[in-house]
DNA sequence: CGAACATTTTGTCTAGGACAAACGAGAATG
DNA sequence: CATTCTCGTTTGTCCTAGACAAAATGTTCG
């Protein structure tokens, strides 16, 4: 009677790495120090993952990228995670009405419905204002509402492609601009494009030229294509998942490969932002200083080259 | 004088697996059984890997996703490897005039370019043969270019993410069909998103109502995104890089998931279409068949629900 | 010619040990 | 009071080497 087990689906290794983003040489050494996780054994002597245990790693990993570390977390309860978690978008969501209706579309899985909801947003407040007030807090609102249980994997996905496809709607309305030219992409560690896409929008209601190599772009095909392209300024985007040490490494290294004449800019919500920059590479913390730092190149480029 | 060492850039092994998309484990076990890869060691012991290694790496785990073992592969010299590559894509690609446009335009990096070639083919020939005449051969001719060295990975993005602006486009112009509705996704192991865009214009084409997950969807929310938009068909996209052996069991699990009145269309270039499918699953080896498919669907929810 | 079996080939898993890089606390300094 | 420096602690990645199942191939038999 004790000790009920309920045979809910086991995870293999693999599988919990693919779907954690945590190693599994970490995974290991973190059941050798710290207890957690404590999967079962199969028949054949392999780790088995309870499904439950996996969603607590995917809420440590989650947190970690948020710059918590392993030994203070793991001791830590399920529902104590999702407090800590909570405090970061709790103060910059609006709790508005709107963020209540995405909500109930998303359990819909309406896709049309949310894409008529954010082209509405996008109407009413313009695009700056969109990606700025509207995009980022729905992000983050979205992210927590994973976190929490309330949203599947699936329904971040729905929520994703419906404002990929409004964004890029977007960017195709807007006329093209000729300079400064941009070259956008995510380095090879770096899935995540939507970041990317923000920042297209933006750049390119600001004037700017914009070519997007999207995501994982080797480094040394990156400085040949800025060459190629003769870009001007060089924007990177790195989501929390990026490892906050290669990221600072991955920027030094690209500042050495890419002419002075050429800006690099990075920005996203990766840890490595907060820190001082490198000489050379502008830090963009928050997405809503683009628009000025665009100003700011062109009052530059006058000068340089009048 | 003797083994002139060039000092070029040495890959850790995370970047290595990165990079290849070989496992650590298997690099190392092929090392130890096959004498191949052999990287040098650095200051810590550790294996440092010449980017020539990593590049003939790359070849190997393209060749072993069409089919090839890695046995037969390993002794074979760089120049041989590309020559088995070629066999493949050479007998389908037209190697018209119009392929060699291409070149030139993603040889400058040209996006709008590129764009532009897509969207006037698009128009001579209409969605369907567009797709299926058009860019099916033009992405396996970026592919081998790759393979051959021609082309770096930024230059193979710039193709893609233009083809992608391009197909997302067209999708939107399309008027929303009603039925049959169709969920769209790639399971976990399974980045590309590219066949599933190729899919969602064929079958919107063809009057259905499209959803898409996008990528990375974990099965099981999958079946739950199912039920909840009470989708008649889920179709899914493997690539080459898929695990072969993974997604025939993934199939077969979706299957116990879904209710038996749901179709399972699997489609994409992986090797595991070309077996035989399970019972309930419908693998669709050409694109240009989703068409016919899709009438047949028709013709049979006209006899079942009149 | 296909089915059943034997034999290779191949990738993933296991174990524990080692070590550098990142972090955080406290001391010392400006 | 803020900054830098040092030093212990925490943490992830890498190492070796062995084992074994699943897949692919070859062989024999009906």
């Amino acid at each position: 009677m004790s000790g009920e087990q309920e045979a809910g689906p086991l995870a293999a290794i693999a599988a919990v790495e693919r779907d954690t983003g945590l190693s599994k040489d970490t995974l290991r050494i973190w059941e050798r120090r710290y207890g957690f996780p404590q999967p079962v054994r199969d028949a054949l002597g392999e780790r088995a993952y309870p499904a439950e245990q996996v969603e607590k790693l995917r809420l440590l990993k989650r947190l970690m990228d948020t710059g918590h570390r392993p030994g203070k977390l793991v001791g830590l309860e399920l529902a104590q995670l999702q407090a800590l978690g909570q405090g970061l978008a709790q103060a910059s969501t609006p709790r508005t009405g709107v963020a209540a209706q995405y909500w109930k579309l998303l359990q819909a899985h309406d896709v049309a419905g949310i894409r008529r909801q954010l082209n509405q947003a996008l109407v009413v407040l313009g695009l700056e204002r969109f990606v700025v007030e509207h995009v980022v807090p729905m992000n983050e609102a979205v992210g927590e509402g994973w976190m929490r249980g309330e949203l599947t994997v699936a329904q971040e996905h729905v929520y994703t492609e419906a404002l990929q496809v409004v964004l890029r709607q977007a960017i195709g309305s807007l006329p093209g601009g000729a300079s400064p030219r941009v070259l956008l992409a995510t380095l090879p560690q770096e899935g995540h494009g939507l970041g990317l896409l923000m920042a297209e929008a933006l750049l390119s209601l600001h004037g700017c030229h914009c070519i997007s190599l999207g995501v994982k772009v080797p480094l040394h095909d990156l400085a040949a294509a800025a060459a190629m392209t003769e870009a001007d300024i060089v924007a990177l985007s790195f989501s929390a998942v990026f490892p906050a040490n290669q990221a600072a490494a991955a920027l030094h290294e690209l500042r050495s490969l890419l002419p002075e004449g050429t800006a690099i800019w990075a920005g996203g919500s990766n840890a490595a932002l907060n820190r001082r920059m490198l000489a050379g590479v502008e830090g963009v913390r928050d997405i809503a200083l683009v628009g000025g730092l665009v100003a700011r190149w062109k009052q530059a480029a006058i000068g340089s080259a009048p």
